[in-house]
DNA sequence: TCGATTTTGCAAATTATTTGCAATATTCGC
DNA sequence: GCGAATATTGCAAATAATTTGCAAAATCGA
């Protein structure tokens, strides 16, 4: 687990990329709001009109391929976009069927049943990554359903 | 779980829905088909020209909302659909990142793990359904790495 | 600082999916 | 089985998220 913002101007300078303004900007989004935004939340967010937001779809997409920010896809229809467990501590989604909400949860099964030793021995297939998404009630919907 | 093409049928006719060409059509491919098509894929397989692609995204759509059917997505662009749980055993997905195989796992760790009960006393939440993807690479695929 | 290279803004293109509407199919009572 | 009442469809056009071409602007390295 790496911080600051420097640490991803000296990665992209590594990687060979310029540290621009939109990306620069774009991580500093991300880096603050503790959960995933979509491109346009972020291009909002970056409040700096000089900033396009094919630029901000642009930055996600190298970040993405660089391994520093992960795409959420909740169905909504846009994907949503958070810095990768790198930085920050694995962790899943609660979403609120009825408010959209989204709180994180650090519990993982996958890891703590050890189900990618289990189904590499069952199949042979390597499971390297999970996509896991959790949806319900949250607790103050809950109680207004009652 | 229910069985038979005639059920889909009955279900419809009870919910006062018309037992159609397109619809029935739809069902009858992912009755046979065991893995998640694209709507794209599923109107190519019903190889009946009367029946347009918007037709099949609106069954799809019905199916999805009388939870018949069930969105997959993959992260591909484009969705996948399949039976919902009541019409084949849960499972999740074994996608390869290497050729795009998709294969079935019947291991569903958050069942296992008892997970929905820890979070809803840990956060009162109260988890309804969850989407569980696996990537990695499939056997063959881990073999022509080498 | 300067030129070479990369990136950006902008507008237009793309792609999956949805929708309006007139024409067609399905349903239901007889 | 028949025909009116209603639901659904085909088709073409609209949407909405995301991508792209290209000339202008920013960044980088010497």
């Amino acid at each position: 687990m790496r911080h600051g913002i420097t640490h991803f101007k000296d990665l992209l300078g590594g990687e060979g990329y310029s540290w621009t303004r939109a990306r620069s900007a774009v991580l500093t989004v991300l880096t603050t709001v503790p959960r995933p935004l979509r491109a346009e939340e972020i291009h909002r967010a970056l409040r700096d009109p000089r900033i396009n937001l094919s630029s901000v779809y642009r930055a996600l997409r190298l970040f993405e391929s660089l391994n520093v920010v992960h795409r959420v896809e909740l169905g909504e229809g846009a994907a949503r976009y958070e810095l990768a467990d790198d930085y920050r501590d694995h962790h899943h989604h609660l979403v609120c069927d009825a408010c959209g909400r989204i709180e994180d949860v650090a519990a993982c099964p996958v890891e703590a049943a050890g189900l990618t030793r289990h189904i590499r021995k069952r199949t042979g297939f390597a499971v390297r990554s999970h996509v896991l998404e959790l949806f319900g009630l949250c607790r103050p919907c809950r109680r207004d359903a009652r």
